[in-house]
DNA sequence: GTCGTATGAATGAAAG
DNA sequence: CTTTCATTCATACGAC
């Protein structure tokens, strides 16, 4: 069984004065802080395609954005994860309460209505542009620089990958096997 | 890094029920400031038993509440995370502060007594009757309109249903494909 | 003004 | 993949 020791860091009293604290690096100890750099990277892979890269891919966005700071594999795996998950939870939130702010009567939910809507939001998910793979253009020098290599390989590797299975393997079994029966 | 929404916005009121402040709410940005009566029916519904209420419940019971002013569903969705949250927060620092003042050591930690205390805890907390799902005794006369149509229909009408499909039918192949091999 | 607290929001990590 | 947990960030408010 997995031990639950997160907490085991000095997080007594909270830290004091609200005023002043900014994050920067004052997280004291514990679970991975990624740095601005290492965020917009993730980002802009996500924005590109990039949903569940596998170990290889891990390995090797891990290895470049190491470069920003401290980083293992396991939190870009759990980025990823944790990243899809929300988006899609937003999206399924958003969709929801947004629209009809009423309804609940029971027909409503069973109609093909529901359903009409559901297929349209899977659709907008999929829909995500995955063409830009990377803006090229969105730092300064020093990070222009990293950003052109990472940008090289996963424009192949990674790019031409994630954009098949990312994109169109990362969620379409729900059609395919449909299209088994 | 979903949306960094700083508060620049000016938002007044607030609850707590000192200043005589109004559920108006209106803010347009900012976060979510909770009414009185929003407030006090989350409450109630912790106090029943609800703890993690489900994508459904969450729609569910925050269609009711925006009877009673701007809400969204993430709204409930992290209402309940943070008071299970805090509550639990709230017992673990009570229960070293008040039973073992001190140990705490790595050992204690890993022994069976840490994890006998975790689970009591654990048990009581789940302990909470389940029972008396809504007070329906709590509010005034409008309230308690209100108040019935959400405990009935919670538990049945969008439940069932949702549950069916957005647990089954969502996104469900993943796995079974993996089942093949 | 600072500081402390209550709580909304977010997110890394992990469990299921 | 989904859901839950733990921790942290951010903000509003009140006391001093």
């Amino acid at each position: 069984m997995e031990e639950r020791m997160s907490g085991s860091c000095t997080t007594k009293a909270g830290r004091g004065g609200s005023s002043g604290n900014n994050y920067a690096s004052g997280t004291k100890c514990g679970r991975w802080n990624p740095t601005i750099e290492q965020v917009k990277l993730l980002t802009d892979l996500f924005r590109s395609g990039v949903r569940t890269p596998s170990t290889d891919e891990i390995q090797n966005i891990s290895t470049r954005l190491s470069f920003y700071g401290k980083i293992e594999s396991k939190n870009v795996f759990y980025w990823f994860q944790n990243h899809k998950a929300r988006e899609r939870q937003k999206r399924r939130r958003v969709s929801v309460d947004e629209k009809d702010v009423m309804i609940l009567r029971e027909d409503e939910f069973s109609s093909a209505r529901y359903f009409t809507e559901i297929s349209q939001v899977n659709e907008r998910e999929q829909a995500i542009e995955t063409l830009q793979l990377f803006p090229l253009k969105s730092f300064d020098e020093v990070e222009s620089e990293k950003f052109r290599l990472l940008a090289n390989e996963c424009n192949e590797a990674a790019a031409a990958f994630s954009y098949k299975f990312g994109t169109e393997m990362d969620r379409p079994q729900l059609d395919l096997r449909l299209s088994f029966l």
